[in-house]
RNA sequence: GGAGAGAUGCUCGAGUGGUUGAAGAGGCACGCCUGGAAAGUGUGUAUAUCUGUCAAAGGGUAUCGCGGGUUCGAAUCCCGCUCUCUCCGCCA
């Protein structure tokens, strides 16, 4: 949710950032400002009288006191005037700011000055991109066949136990998911973060926090008896850890991290995009998320890429850092950066991680703020990103690493593994 | 699941209708004191919103778990809800 203050300050920027990530209603934005000058004459007007009122009660109390009946009668009388005109007041005040929170909440983020112009996927920009790109030859199995070879995974084991698109995982193939999650949370540990593990399911507020609802239901599974939702990832408890909070100085930057399965009900699509592992209902992931002082949240950001791409150049896979142009960029992000790996077999780029600066977005939903140099409280910048999701991860080690010998394992995944090789 | 107790500011804790945004203590911040520190001492220390202003100071309003009611006036009385704690039962 976009602060207010700056449809007061300067309309064209919004209205610019707005084109640029492809927002069609743009009548909202002067209907956000007219209902908001509305709010502020219906606020003046309530203080106002209820000032009043607060004053004549103190008067009758001391014309009580004295012994005044009849002086405090009238008063009384008049009082009770005004305090239905309050009662009406408060009533359309809060008609008024249910309005403007409504229209407020369905305003996207805008997008940062850096942030490229287009609609669709093929217009983000590669930033770079590293690694050396597999040379396969012979051996240029799919991932979903190397699981079968080598029983790593069974999906047709999984659609018996729960459905579709929850994978089982066996054997080595299980030690590699385990490996993956210790090696990534002991990677961003010895960054500075602190890990975390959360609850897998949240409340409403949680949710509502983060930007799942009220948009996005029907991505979430809905735990309908308690009311709660299974996290689509870590980032919704891991932000809303700090809802509702005003941090000290000493409190920020927050650095977290944490595992959890993701759940994720998306509505489905076929052939290739959702093969194996590469769209499923339940997957694990490592996030990593902070809360940081709004004048470095984009030195931060840019950390942050650093330390997902150090963690993919030490697993050996090329990969490709994208800048996102604003049409395709999600509804609560100012700047993201996607992290694609090649999967070779595929010959294709599968996204593994999204780190995105949501600046005050997030913050100003869930009332995260913090102390500025003036004693102030001011909204935060949240950031997050995936270091990392597995799956894909995964089918790139498969596939990127066979031959005819077995599937390597990257020297630094191997401490963890417990070996070099699945054969 | 059964029974009971409770929810007040950063924390503890007082407060049963009238300058109570809220005593007191602790914590924290700043100052004094000191060679430096401790001790001592003084001051300050909620949030939102409106108004005001270049900015501020200042002022108004709302908020003592949440929502409603009684009253000229509610932290205090009444109703509903939520949550927490204790004991018993069950249980990884």
């Amino acid at each position: 949710m976009l602060p207010i203050n700056i449809f007061r300050q300067n309309k064209e920027l919004v209205l610019q950032g707005l084109a640029k990530k492809n927002f069609k209603e743009t009548e909202l934005v002067d209907k956000i400002i007219e209902t908001d000058e509305r709010r502020r004459l219906m606020q003046v007007e309530h203080d106002n009288l209820a000032a009043s009122v607060n004053a004549a009660s103190k008067q009758i109390g001391q014309l009580m006191a004295k012994g005044d009946k009849e002086q405090a009668e009238q008063m009384k009388l008049q009082v009770a005037q005004h305090k239905e005109k309050i009662k009406e007041l408060v009533t359309t005040l809060g008609n008024i700011e249910q309005e403007l929170h409504d229209d407020l909440v369905r305003l996207p983020n805008l997008p940062h000055a850096s942030v490229p112009v287009g609609k669709t996927p093929e217009e983000n920009e590669v930033v770079r991109s590293g690694g050396t790109m597999p040379q396969l030859s012979t051996h240029k199995a799919p991932h979903w066949d190397l699981m079968e070879q080598y029983k790593l995974m069974d999906l047709a084991l999984g659609n018996k136990l729960t459905g579709s698109g929850f994978p089982v995982f066996m054997g080595k193939g299980a030690r590699l998911q385990r490996a993956l999650i210790q090696y990534f949370l002991n990677f961003n540990i010895a960054a500075g973060y602190t890990e975390y593990c959360p609850p897998f399911m949240v409340n409403e507020d949680s949710a509502y926090g983060t930007g799942q609802l009220p948009d996005k239901e029907g991505q979430m599974y809905h735990v309908t008896a308690d009311g709660f939702y299974l996290i689509p990832t870590s980032e919704v408890p891991l932000t809303n850890i700090f809802r509702d909070v005003i941090l000290q100085e000493s409190e920020i930057p927050a650095r977290l991290t944490a595992y959890s399965p993701c759940f994720r009900r998306e509505a489905g699509s076929y052939g290739k995009d959702v093969r194996g592992l590469n769209r499923v209902h339940q997957f694990d992931k490592v996030e990593i998320v902070q809360i940081v002082d709004p004048a470095t949240s984009y030195d931060v950001l840019e950390g942050m890429v650093a330390h997902v791409e150090k963690l993919l150049q030490s697993l050996e896979l090329p990969y490709r850092i994208l800048r996102l142009c604003g049409g395709d960029m999600s509804f609560t992000s100012a700047l993201t950066y996607d992290f694609e790996v090649y999967s070779a077999a595929q010959e294709r780029w599968l996204e593994v991680s999204s780190v995105s600066n949501f600046e005050s977005f997030q913050a100003n939903r869930m009332k995260i703020r913090h102390r500025d140099a003036n004693g102030k409280t001011q909204l935060v910048h949240t950031l997050n990103g995936s270091s990392l999701a597995l799956p894909r991860i995964i089918a790139c080690l498969l596939e990127n690493n066979q031959g005819p010998e077995g599937i390597t394992i990257p020297a630094a995944l191997q401490p963890y593994f417990g070996g070099d090789k699945i054969n």
